[in-house]
DNA sequence: GGAGACTGCGTTTTT
DNA sequence: CGCAGTCTCC
């Protein structure tokens, strides 16, 4: 069968462009993949490029992944001549094979958030800085913010309260260079340098990668286009496939406009939009094109469909989200009866916290699910506990694993001791590992029997296999020993022998892409602190870049539950679209932003074109939410699609309601808090004089336009009540004067 | 050193 | 409300 066949008119074209700088504009569900992977097929196939000029870069391992095995099926070679991976994957590869133009040790560390984080803070505290004043999180914040928009300390000019900041972000980084460690975004920097300041080497991956494909280019940070642009030279053929409209990263540094930005850098001539949805029944792309259509910022794109209009766009309103929950029960049940698979319907929803009062319903009624997001193996205190001690046997200069387990399990090494080899280490200007042989305290002992211990391991390390030298570890550092003395620790115990299993059934994908000019620096010497075992080295680098799965309980059939965010680039044929209210989605804290509301929005998009066949949307009139009761009313996105898709099933309570642009859903917990009656009880204050209102009750106000009853208090010429006027925020108006109409 | 009380906080998240 | 992180006391 032809690589080419079957595709419609504008993906063949994109399939089939000249080697020159593209923009694909690829709708959601347009065939975004298959043109990606059919491009560089096509490419090799008409010897176009070589597998190893071809250069395919992705934002997370599963797209990777995808890619690389579609790439696998449809060409009969061996694709690992390619570059195909995440940002950080390849530049964790670019930077192991350069390591000594990049100034790192041969074996450098990858941090991970909570390593990094627990860096910083080991730094803060160790400069004796007011954690009031600098708290690890927003310097963490700070920190990787900078590294994204490429800049380094000595680049930003820190005036004020920034000047210490600044400071710190330099230590910082001069305490990871001596550890031997980098972060996520330092991976990307460190390349970025790497490539500006050594032409050789830049030149040679020019010559190199004929062809540079990027998936999801709207979710492109500066840092990662300029990577890119490094990499493709002046000239150099860039292949980028995007949608504007699903940009929903901007909050951790995505930027849209590098797509504006690479048509006018590259003169781009071909820009080809992608339209046609291969996934969604009409009635929801009418509704996903009139929704994205009140945005403002667009490339603009409208996807059609050869299907059907097919069935409406369902609306349910509850009571509360409790009745929400109970509601998705009855209808997942109503499907589930009709043959449909668990695995097929997804219940989305805009926030993590949202998720408790579903699965409560679920659980509830013995319908099986599983939710997305959350710990991930790699993640779990165990394992990294685990891997802390394997990252120590590999490196003793890694402060960051020493930290974390000098005293765990327990070996009678408290704060107090730590904080002596600490300021020992400083002292010295060594690591904390090699402080140990110079401490004389009361814990001097313990400090003695764990460097004998790491020690131990160290030497029989390079002669043992590495699943073996896993479970030497677990075993005589006392790690599953401790849990298996703790009352609920079978599951770590579990974890830990699947951290074994993983170590055995890991293989490294050996390096076969031509590495790069010779390097010109002086002989590598091989730090003392670094053990020879480069499976072990591989195995660490690649538990810090690929987290692994969430709780896979795989292969059951089971519902899917996640935030809209994590649904990004899946499909099912049903969808459950939660929590539509304001406040909510669109999130209060977005309205305060620039180009919050339009992001949301996008959020709103790419959930509703999740669905294939059917789309059911639901709001609650109260929710619990941090405690308490808050009572919103429904999503101005509700408003935004079009009636004629969407059918109605619960009788319209209240009016329309303003559209005002500004505004949201305010905390109520100021003042007063609204008591969490179920709506349409009666009213709170026990003696208030309620006008014949009622919590939760629609009512039309002449300026503020449509509202809820949030709270009745006070009486007689005293009588108030709070109202939630959705986009005007919540007001208390004397119900003496106020004009209120009941709706 | 560790269990239990106390405080504060609470979008979205991959690598 | 539910949690994570900190503090206190044994």
């Amino acid at each position: 069968m032809n690589l080419l066949d079957d595709l419609n008119p504008e993906q063949l074209a994109a399939v089939t462009l000249p080697d020159e700088p593209a923009l694909i504009l690829a709708g959601a569900g347009s065939g975004k993949t298959r043109v990606l992977t059919t491009r560089i097929a096509w490419l090799i196939q008409n010897g176009r490029v070589g597998p190893a000029g071809v250069l395919a870069v992705t934002f997370t391992n599963k797209a990777a992944r995808e890619m690389l095995s579609r790439i696998e099926s449809m060409l009969p070679i061996n694709p690992r001549g390619m570059w195909i991976g995440t940002f950080h994957g390849l530049c964790n590869r670019l930077l192991r094979a350069h390591h000594r133009d990049a100034n790192l040790p041969p074996t450098f560390q990858i941090l991970d958030v909570q390593d990094q984080l627990s860096s910083i803070k080991r730094l803060v505290k160790a400069g004796n800085v007011d954690e009031e004043r600098c708290p690890p999180r927003d310097l963490q914040y700070f920190i990787n913010g900078a590294k994204e928009s490429g800049q380094r300390a000595a680049q930003i000019s820190g005036a004020g309260h920034d000047k210490l900041w600044v400071e710190l972000y330099a230590a910082y980084d001069a305490q990871c260079q001596k550890e031997g460690s980098v972060d996520f975004a330092e991976l990307l920097l460190r390349s970025v340098e790497l490539l500006t300041r050594h032409e050789a080497l830049r030149e040679h991956y020019q010559h190199r990668f004929r062809h540079i494909l990027v998936d999801e280019f709207q979710d492109t940070n500066t840092l990662q286009y300029r990577w890119l642009k490094l990499l493709a030279g002046k000239s150099g053929p860039i292949f980028a496939v995007g949608d504007d409209d699903q940009s929903i990263y901007r909050f951790r540094g995505a930027n849209v406009g590098n797509m504006a930005d690479f048509q006018r850098e590259y003169n781009v001539q071909h820009v080809i939009k992608l339209e046609q949805n291969y996934r969604s029944h009409g009635n929801i792309l009418d509704a996903a094109n009139q929704l994205i259509g009140n945005n403002t910022r667009r490339m603009g794109k409208r996807l059609w469909t050869d299907a059907g209009a097919g069935e409406p766009l369902r609306l349910f309103e509850a009571g509360s989200d409790g009745l929400e929950a109970a509601w998705i029960v009855d209808e997942v049940r109503d499907q589930h009866r009709q043959g449909a698979r668990l695995s097929e319907i997804a219940i989305l929803y805009r926030a993590n916290a949202q998720s408790r009062v579903i699965e409560h319903a679920l659980f509830n009624a013995g319908l099986s699910y599983r939710v997305y997001g959350g710990l991930r193996f790699f993640e779990r205190a165990e394992v990294k506990h685990a891997l802390a001690y394997l990252r120590l046997i590999a490196n003793t200069d890694d402060d960051v694993s020493f930290a974390r387990i000098i005293n765990f399990p327990a070996r009678g090494i408290g704060a107090r001791s730590v904080e002596q080899l600490q300021s020992a280490a400083r002292a010295a200007g060594s690591s904390l590992f090699a402080a140990i042989a110079t401490v004389d305290g009361r814990a001097a002992a313990s400090f003695a029997q764990f460097a004998v211990l790491i020690n131990g391991l160290r030497e029989n390390a390079p002669h043992m296999s590495l699943s073996d030298l896993v479970s030497e570890t677990l075993e005589r550092t006392g790690l599953t020993n401790h849990y298996r003395n703790e009352r609920d620790g079978a599951d770590r115990v579990e974890n830990l022998a699947e951290l074994v299993n993983a170590a055995a059934g890991f293989v490294v994908e050996a390096d076969p892409g031509a590495p790069a000019p010779a390097p010109e620096a002086g002989p590598a010497e091989a730090s003392p602190a670094m053990v020879e075992h480069d499976l072990l080295h591989a195995f660490l680098a690649h538990a810090a870049l690929e987290a692994g799965d969430n709780q896979a309980s795989q292969g059951q059939d089971a519902l899917q539950l996640m935030t809209v965010h994590a649904a990004k680039g899946l499909e099912f044929d049903t969808v459950f679209l939660t929590g539509l209210e304001e406040g909510l989605f669109p999130h209060e804290n977005s309205l305060s932003e620039a180009d919050g509301l339009e992001e949301e929005r996008r959020l709103m998009y790419v959930a509703i074109t999740r669905a294939r066949k059917r789309l059911n949307l639901s709001f609650a009139q109260s929710r619990m939410l941090h405690g308490q009761t808050r009572y919103g009313m429904r999503s101005r996105f509700v408003e935004e699609l079009p009636e004629k898709s969407v059918k109605a099933l619960t009788p319209r309570l209240r009016g329309g309601f303003a559209t005002a642009a500004q505004g949201g859903w305010p905390a109520m917990g100021s003042g007063a808090a609204p008591r969490a009656e179920v709506p349409g009880a009666a009213g709170a204050a026990g003696a208030a004089d309620t006008h014949g209102l009622r919590i939760g009750q629609g009512v039309r106000h002449a300026k503020f336009g449509d509202g809820v009853v949030v709270r009745l208090q006070g009486s007689g010429n005293d009588a108030r009540a709070q109202i939630n006027f959705g986009s005007f925020g919540v007001k208390e108006l004397l119900l003496t004067v106020a004009k209120l109409q009941p709706v």
